[in-house]
DNA sequence: AGTTAAAATGACAACGCTGTCAATGCTCTA
DNA sequence: TAGAGCATTGACAGCGTTGTCATTTTAACT
């Protein structure tokens, strides 16, 4: 039942060295000896023991990945990008949700990090923003990749990280609104402290400015990542007293935006005749509100596999550099059926 | 930086295997003993290596969880209650997303099990409910929690059993409906490969019983448990040619339900005055449609943390039984805004 | 063929912990 | 107070791998 890397040997006629050798794809085997021990591996169906190379080995075979996240969807996506790369290289996954708030935060990290020896870690936003956390992790000397907003270019030191051009996503999202003929449009804020929030404001600033639209402090709302706070933000954009005569609106992300369709909802707007909304990601409950969502693609579980592989080619010292890796996703536009021409306002 | 059992070993004064006994919470130590190890633990704030444990003793410190869903909001919670509790007892926890069309699937289950030397896994359906995978189980001998829908008393060997029961809830929500003045209650079910499918349907049908309904088969849908689904059931039990004359619909759960709303909107029909629908499961996007769904709350995190506490106490022979382990879990429902008083179609 | 350097392989000691079993300390009884 | 018996502690091997360094084999030259 248990196979031990010295019944490989065994078999293989060869020293318990060498096949870890071949497992470990280290250079200087012969071929020949390479394909004995392969070959023993697979009649044995030999599982290499992690606790054991974990131990034995300078570094271990599990990756972490750190999220303070409450998008089930986003963490689904990125769990899934990063253990379909950690599959392949043999290591494990260490989720840690956690939460930027809580005051133990710093003290579980270490916790994490120094019960199961990770490799390196992998963080999401907001936490891949915080300098505290990066500073800590440097001074650990723990391997890490961080998801950021943003551009390659602007970040001195960007060899770790992968980045989403919010800037650009919004940017887009609101040129498609001008061209429908919107002039006013109101935008409902993630939370202050990501990233992506000043990025994709950015993004919808440049855009106007770009049309020669004014920019104009009443269409911003201040919200967060929530449903809740779509529905809040775009009620306080729409109510008669704000003499906003808001003919879109960008949600923050598609669970702002589905927000703010209830919102328009209980006030019987009709959308998209009335009003148009976007949202931003397309996670799948763009396509469950009614009317589906017009919004920024991002292939939240490629980019997540990217980072992982960034990862290990950090860890592992490129053993393999099979394929380039991308550092910079850039969402495209999903055009659905929650915009439409501009109603004339005027 | 890295410190060991021996350092705390020497530090406290005494051997490693004692600090092994007090971290392990075995007995047979000496209170006084306990005390100087757990300082001597907290001043140089010792972390047990996992990689170590697992190497060295005989079960490993982490357990699987195993699911092939693609509810993410499901999947977030089943991993977090589970997570919570293995932190507490010091494991880790190793996700497996699986297919269980997927014809690796076996293989891949292996490896996992085989690499990481599992303690305990916890199975999720449909998995759960496969004999095929419960037989390949037990003949590795590893040990399982599983999560079912139905209830304790049913099958002759529960005790690795955490049940949800469906028949109940769905019980539960058809008389909530009944005694809104509904006659024609259509049922778009979930996956018939789920257990809950069939739970819920005979949930339905008791309910309709008790209260002297015909059961219809023109009335139920056989279809998935997706947002699409729920969009085709409610399109064929609510059209024309289909003289159901329906008020209300039961979705297989909140995005079937969430998909009968979208369909019901493109026939312009009204929720709630002309037809009632609702979901199972209270996920957040039952709160996030509008109206908001009428459905079924189950904690699936504190389910899930109860199936994880059932699996450390078969595991770590009762080291502490501090809770109660609930088996058996009844959802309750919620009343929302999408059920309404019958309109009358006689 | 003889020499030398480089490539390939192997022997063996870690890695940090737990299991086993022996040794010691303590309590209780006669 | 001695001895039995249990509670507590410790010495040491071993878990399955990798790192180090020594050794053997091969290739590349005179």
């Amino acid at each position: 039942m248990k196979v031990t890397i010295n019944d490989v040997a065994k078999l293989a006629g060869v020293s318990m060295k060498t096949v870890s050798r071949v497992i470990n794809k280290e250079p200087s085997v012969r071929k020949k000896t390479y394909d004995i021990v392969m070959n023993a591996v697979k009649e044995l169906n030999y599982q290499p023991n992690i606790a054991a190379r974990n131990l034995a080995g300078t570094s271990s075979f599990a990756v972490g990945l750190v999220y303070d996240n409450p998008n089930a969807y986003y963490v689904i996506d990125m769990q899934n990008g990063v253990l379909s790369r950690c599959k392949d290289e043999g290591y494990e996954l260490v989720i840690h949700p956690c939460s930027y708030s809580d005051d133990n935060m710093e003290a579980d990290f270490i916790t994490m990090i120094k019960r199961s020896r990770l490799a390196g870690l992998v963080l999401t936003p907001p936490l891949s923003e915080q300098q505290k956390i990066i500073d800590m992790l440097d001074e650990i000397g723990i391997q890490y990749v961080r998801l950021l907003s943003g551009r390659a270019t602007e970040t001195e030191n960007s060899s770790n990280c992968i980045f989403v051009d919010d800037f650009a996503a919004a940017h887009e999202i609101t040129e498609h609104l001008i061209s429908l003929g919107h002039k006013r449009i109101g935008f409902v804020l993630g939370d202050k402290e990501h990233k992506s929030t000043s990025e994709r404001l950015a993004g919808y600033r440049q855009a106007l400015q770009d049309h020669n639209i004014n920019y104009c402090e009443e269409h911003i709302f201040e919200g967060s990542y929530s449903f809740e706070s779509g529905v809040l933000g775009a009620q306080h954009l729409l109510k008669d007293s704000n003499k906003n005569n808001i003919s879109a609106i960008l949600g923050g992300n598609d669970e702002v935006a589905a927000g703010a369709l209830f919102a328009a909802r209980l006030m019987n707007i009709d959308i998209p005749a009335q009003l148009s909304i976007t949202g931003f990601e397309d996670s799948p409950f763009s396509r469950q509100t009614w009317p589906k969502l017009t919004t920024a693609h991002q292939a939240n579980n490629v980019i997540s596999e990217h980072a992982a592989r960034l990862l290990f080619s950090k860890t592992r010292g490129s053993r393999k550099q099979d394929k380039e890796i991308i550092s910079t996703f850039t969402p495209s536009l999903v055009i659905r059926q929650s915009t439409g021409v501009a109603a004339d306002k005027t």
